[in-house]
DNA sequence: TTGAAAGCGCTAACAG
DNA sequence: CTGTTAGCGCTTTCAA
């Protein structure tokens, strides 16, 4: 009982063989064809004793899984939780389960959880990751372009499906505001993990003939975040953008640290646009990426590749657009933005069917 | 090639038996019976054909698939993400890999994802979910104690190994420091989904001589909270103790639009202290719940019935305590703090060996 | 209306 | 030193 009860067991018990319980109890379209009677016994024996199809032996029968892994940095980065929060829904939703593999960014990592779709533990991967544009011959190595795969934010990958955002919709939308509120001095803080958030900033002052500064730090290296903060105090922007909300509430910490403080010295942007920028004190002017957006898209992509077989490779580009809050706003006007109820962002995201 | 090589072919290719071959790429102590060139040539082979073993097929075989599945509400909270991220590294370095399973606390979910152990999809459940207090005959029916599983947070779990943090101690720790500081018309908001926040403050109440006020709203419920906050505005307390990290940005997000201010109007606790927390402005006071120290309990518990079948039922209590921050400090003192660089949160948590 | 047999890919025990 | 065989639990095809 402890170890549970195999189709074999159950087929003694019940007088028939494995092949007509698995029948009945799958409701294959052969099961019409078992007498009735001898159908109630079977499902009723199956529940009480309990009984549960292994699933392992039932993927190795049917070569697959439905079961999806995503590949990405870390869960604490609000972003990353919020796009795993949308992949499992959507894809419970397609009869999928989605397996979670944060990295922290360890390379080696990456790879092996590559393998996984090699080893067909999975049918299919989603990876928030570089690895493609770094690294692009292990990769190809690795996992050959054939298999069903997205990448996401990694459009040097060429071979292979892609899911991004277009920074430079919401960046100019951003800068756009930015002029209409009077600033002129905007610098962007910035890993440069992925490049095209400095590319659109840089883009952008070009545009607006603005000045622009990009104050570097570390990725993941929290002394470089300090300095860096160190560095944004003494030069003190106008308006600080920086790369992801929860660097944006690091730095904001730090230069608070430092005396400056916000939006009374200086006015805030942040990439990502979670829910830690939306409930930040006072709440956060934002580059929206909307991961419930690149979720589907993903997930719409490599479905089609699983379900398909569909082999073309295609490059989703998303949207991106700005929220305006109380960072970027006057003084004055703070009072006035009295933002409608059904703007806010919803406290979950849909709920799961069933 | 797309869909991998079997290890039936590679032993075909090289001239061998299946067995020889699985023997040879798997180290198994007969390895050294079989002739080095045939080793070598297998290993060569295997390379180039980039073979993977089928992980099914392996799993099925060794009636274990090492992988443990977390079962919680949803990641956007941080205070699971953050306890993902360390169930993953911890659970990597014994082997074993996290499917995650967020159920956005909808019961029908939370009892099918319990039957993954029970398929033998997995081979151990960590779940943090009210389910075996709430419907102990349901839970107890689909999962019997016998299968290993850790339960999270809820202590009416008689029947299975439990984990939980211990409120006491953090609370009667920020009662301490909050009379120190001055305060003495502190107010809980909760909403009870868990009983034993309530149950803490409460005491505490009792044992410092002060008037409890507890602010309730619906779990999940965006407007419940934001006519939570209108409530708490109305009656403003001096200290406003947030169930968790999350509700609590909310709170000050509702009550700054009702132009009630964090600091200057009143002090704000959470309960968790996740980077949300430590992260804010300002930086919040927090009852820290050590989701690495949780993480590890659990997982030792785990594989303790995982790998030494031991039976044995416990009840693990952790400990909380309090991360003093400039929520709570008056506005004097607030400059005085000037904590030490070690006492930061690590920005990543510890990073994954290999 | 049901059962028998083969096979999914791998490993372990036993034979040669 | 290497091969054969059986079996993990399930599904499907074919035969009765």
């Amino acid at each position: 009982m402890s170890k549970g009860i195999s189709i074999g067991e159950l087929a003694e018990r019940a007088g028939v063989s494995p092949a007509t319980v698995s029948i009945v109890l799958n409701n294959r379209p052969l099961a019409i064809r078992v007498a009735e009677p001898t159908r109630e016994r079977i499902r009723k024996l199956a529940a009480e004793l309990n009984y549960r199809p292994n699933h392992l032996a039932r993927s190795m029968q049917r070569q697959s899984t439905r079961t999806i892994s995503f590949i990405c940095g870390e869960l604490a980065n609000p972003f990353y939780a919020e796009l795993v929060d949308n992949l499992v829904a959507l894809a419970d939703e397609r009869g999928y389960r989605l397996l979670t593999q944060p990295t922290h960014w360890n390379l080696d990592r990456e790879f092996e959880m590559l393998e996984s779709v090699m080893t067909r533990e999975v049918d299919g991967i989603v990876i928030f990751s570089g690895i493609f544009s770094q690294q692009p011959e292990r990769a190809r190595r690795i996992c050959p372009p054939s298999q069903p795969l997205v990448v996401l934010n990694d459009p040097e990958a060429k071979d292979f499906t892609s899911v991004r955002f277009d920074l430079l919709s919401g960046m100019r939308e951003l800068f756009t505001h930015l002029e209409s509120e009077g600033f002129r001095n905007v610098a962007l803080a910035d890993d440069r993990h992925f490049p095209h958030k400095s590319a659109a900033y840089l883009k952008m002052c070009e545009e607006f003939d603005m000045e622009p500064r990009i104050f570097d730090f570390r990725f993941g290296d929290i002394d470089s975040i300090r300095n860096c903060a160190a560095q944004i105090a003494s030069e003190l922007p106008e308006v600080l953008i920086a790369a992801s909300d929860q660097v944006g509430s690091m730095l904001i910490y730090f230069l608070a640290g430092a005396g400056v403080r916000m939006p009374e010295d200086y006015a805030a942007v942040t990439i990502d646009g979670t829910r830690l920028a939306e409930y930040f004190n006072p709440a956060l002017t934002s580059i929206r990426q909307d991961t419930r957006l690149m979720a589907g898209g993903a997930l719409e992509e490599l479905l089609r590749k699983l379900e398909n077989s569909d082999t073309e490779i295609r490059h989703l580009v998303l949207p991106t657009s700005v929220r305006i809050n109380e960072s970027t706003l006057f003084r004055g006007r703070r009072k006035e933005l009295n933002r409608k109820k059904d703007d806010r962002m919803p406290l979950d995201t849909k709920p799961l069917s069933k």
